[in-house]
DNA sequence: GTGAAAGCGCTAACAA
DNA sequence: TTGTTAGCGCTTTCAC
């Protein structure tokens, strides 16, 4: 039986030596029992070793681990944005990160949350990024700039695993994306307006700094180029995801000329801010003035009138990006990137 | 001058020895230069490791230095609730784990997040805890029962600091905590009712499992009790979060022979999802029925009517518990444990 | 089926 | 001021 002199009586965790010690094995049997392999062992052997584990509550250095195997079970969340404060808050990205962490926890993997504002020093991730402590990375885009591109680089040359979800990195980089189609959504939407017989139709327009409020613009445009309804600058407004300007909007809108009889916002929070200020002016919704939103939020089915919205699968997104990032780090990023883009779906409720 | 052999031409990251090779100094110096100590280091030393540093864009191995210091500049946010599936989602949580995150990015260290489901199997925590894996953790508490006390008990064994937010740990312990006092708030904003005029105020409860849904109600009761008007149970509803409930307690409150002239909601989200209900019956707010709310999320502001509420300092619990947790790393756990109540504050806005 | 030992990359004690 | 080296705890190859 060895002994092994440095563990005689330290105060400290136990280690596999200590183990070995105990169970009367080298420490190459505990490690074969511990991690059922590689290599076979006595069914007494595992039997002792179990024991001492147990009578020591002996549990593996994970940084031990991680020098020798270069894997930490450990994936980096990266959420990308101009405010990275809000990345808990925004009830939009929250449910993408609540479909992410369940599944990778369920697969034995551990989270790092990694918040990044669009054009900060990039020095800290990159350290981060090549300290071995990641074996993945997923990475919530918002934009596309060369700003996000410098970020989507230090990934690439760290060689770390990537998927990308709500924009599409450039395809150079191999990485997969996981998006929604934004565009057909908002389409949807206005069409669905305009079928309804509406011709004045508004739009509160997200922050241009987001491809997504660009996309949901472009299919409000094609929606109305379609059916052949003239465009008209006086009804677009906003230009941010903030539901304080709305208070101002409303009655700027109400006192056209030609008001809108129906708006498509760009985020359920802004149609609710819509919704309440038109009542400040007696403005029934839908009676007087329809209203559509986006993203299909908790609150939008709870809300009076309900909201008819388009319904991004998030929680589902967040759960395919984690089996495909897992997917990337088993294939040791060897794995040929996918591009999933998910169906949105116009849910009716009674705001239109 | 020394040269490795072992990573004469190897494709992985380079080492601090392949530093040293490449400045021509001894490995000892590249961990000098790079941790600025304990050891001086010449000028000339000092520029030339530099420089190699930059040339083999070199980063320390997180794992052997963990391994080495046994520490990882790493904080575990444990997030003990019923369904941490709202972890994310709900503005509450939210906003704390902003400030949290916010404060430790700035002081260099990473997060963890570990939702855990109260009741689950706490193996795979205990293994992650005694894994040298987390330099401390800062624990988000919703109840008392023995469950999460075998968390705490899991995360005392393990000898990592930890501190407490939102229900204060077992003395015994020796965990910091930060609180805020819930039932003041909820005697103020009833006792603004009562000095209004109302004498039947109507409670929507919270999730009774919840401890600050207990105090939120022992608040309201005292206040009652103290203003000498007496106690229904008729005008007490909900016993959960969940605001779906309120499209039938609306209704309920406003068929009693003798109906709630005000509602103190346990949450902004139940106060908002009564108003939208109590609309739908043409009562007015606050001419009719008066509601006071709780938690002041970022909605309630925005709302129509805009939401009187109580004011967590949620951002600045978060903040504080990110200094305490790092005051006790800094200490090596020897710190005294401290125990904070943030104080919490009527906000008065239009639906009183 | 098992033991001995090398080595992952780093820090710091020891020696010069 | 600098070089040498032990050792953190683990996995796995090599030898038996």
């Amino acid at each position: 039986m060895s002994t092994s002199k440095r563990h005689k009586n330290s105060p400290s965790r136990p280690t596999l030596q200590d183990v070995a010690d105990l169970a009367g094995v080298s420490s190459a049997v505990v490690s074969y029992v511990i991690n059922d392999g590689p290599r076979g062992t006595s069914e007494e052997a595992k039997a002792r070793v179990r024991e001492a584990i147990k009578e020591l509550n002996y549990h593996p250095n994970a940084n031990a681990r991680g020098l020798r195997l270069k894997r930490t079970k450990t994936v980096g969340i990266v959420v990308n944005d101009f405010d990275p404060m809000k990345l808990f808050i925004a009830q939009y990205s929250a449910m993408m990160l609540t479909g992410l962490t369940e599944r990778l926890k369920e697969k034995g993997y551990y989270i790092l949350v990694i918040p990044i504002t669009i054009g900060e020093d990039l020095k800290n991730i990159e350290a981060l990024l090549n300290s071995e402590r990641l074996d993945g990375t997923v990475v919530r885009l918002t934009e596309h700039s060369s700003l996000t591109d410098q970020l989507l680089e230090r990934i690439y040359e760290a060689k770390i695993p990537c998927v990308c979800i709500e924009e599409p990195p450039a395809e150079n980089f191999g990485f997969s994306a996981i998006t929604y189609d934004d565009l057909a959504g908002a389409y949807e939407a206005v069409n669905y307006l305009i079928n309804q017989g509406h011709r004045r139709i508004g739009h509160i327009r997200g922050d241009l700094r987001y491809a997504s409020a660009k996309r949901r613009f472009e299919g409000y445009y094609s929606a109305l180029k379609d059916a052949g309804i003239p465009y008209d600058d006086a009804l677009v407004r906003g230009d941010t995801w903030d539901t304080s300007i709305i208070e101002g909007v409303v009655p700027e809108l109400l006192a056209l000329d030609n008001p809108p009889t129906a708006i498509f916002a760009s985020s359920d929070l802004t149609a609710i801010a819509v919704i309440n200020q038109l009542r400040r002016y007696r403005v029934q919704v839908p009676q007087d003035i329809a209203v559509v939103g986006f993203d299909d939020i908790e609150m939008a089915a709870q809300f009076v009138p309900p909201l008819t919205t388009i319904h991004i699968p998030l929680v589902e997104i967040g759960e395919r990006a984690a089996d495909l990032i897992l997917e990337h780090i088993e294939a040791e990023n060897n794995l040929k990137p996918d591009r999933l883009v998910f169906p949105v779906e116009l849910v009716l409720r009674d705001s239109v």
